[in-house]
DNA sequence: ATAACTGCAAATCTTTTGCTTACAG
DNA sequence: CTGTAAGCAAAAGATTTGCAGTTAT
């Protein structure tokens, strides 16, 4: 792995929020000016291949681009306030206990899963009414 | 609703597949070849604001395309096969009860849940072996 | 009349690619 | 050496927009 990749890798890693390729790309450039877009891109399409980051759509909370994090040990889900744009993760037994019932009953090999919300969270839920 | 839009809405319903925006505006021009993209673009959001129908990635199996289909009364997973492209599709009492949960226990208010997963099928999985 | 819908063409946003040079094992 | 990575600039794919003309209420 270059030292590029691994600068990448470690501001992913490091990241309390998602990132899209843009925002990955402009802090990655506080520590080497030149890298390229093309090699964000790149690097991102090796990571989530080896299965060491996973790619987010957000519900398209905010145009089209993906979001990425880091593949932690428990698959969660991301919940999107469509009012204010927070993001929320929900992780549960009963979220694994779906994975492996799907598993079961279809005969699938999960390799990626995504699970999203989209809607108001509490706060936003008041603010409404 | 005007004639065309009435016509997109049919075109979604009868699908037994699930369609993109290109294909859907390709089968709506066989029946008025006037029809433009942006018509099907904007009836797409409409819908989609609405809720009347589902905006789903597949995986982005295929491109950054959207695929679209008519909500239906249970919410339902997508599995897609990374090796064949085949999309299968998964419902159960398990996924509703972990809805349910979510809400419960976040209380967020879901308006749109989108669950899906990559991987193989078995008939793949077998070729791989 | 007023507001919503449409076609058209151009723009936008995000991601990917070809090619050449540079680097790492 | 030989293969992989990087930079650059241009292309590609999908979706959105501004505007002028049309239709529906």
């Amino acid at each position: 792995m270059t030292s590029q990749r691994r600068l990448l890798v470690g501001i992913i890693q490091d990241s309390p929020r998602h990132l899209d390729a843009a925002t990955l790309l402009e802090l990655a450039r506080k520590q080497d000016p030149d890298i390229d877009r093309a090699t964000v891109y790149r690097t991102l399409a090796l990571l989530k291949d080896r299965g060491l980051i996973d790619e987010l759509d957000l519900m398209h909370i905010q145009g089209e681009k993906h979001y990425y994090e880091a593949k932690t040990s428990r698959d969660h889900c991301h919940m999107a306030c469509f009012r204010c744009g927070a993001i929320m993760e929900y992780a549960s037994s009963s979220f694994e206990k779906l994975k492996k019932e799907m598993v079961e009953q279809s005969g699938f090999q999960i390799r990626v899963v995504r699970l999203e919300v989209g809607g108001f969270c509490k706060r936003c839920q008041r603010a409404a009414s």
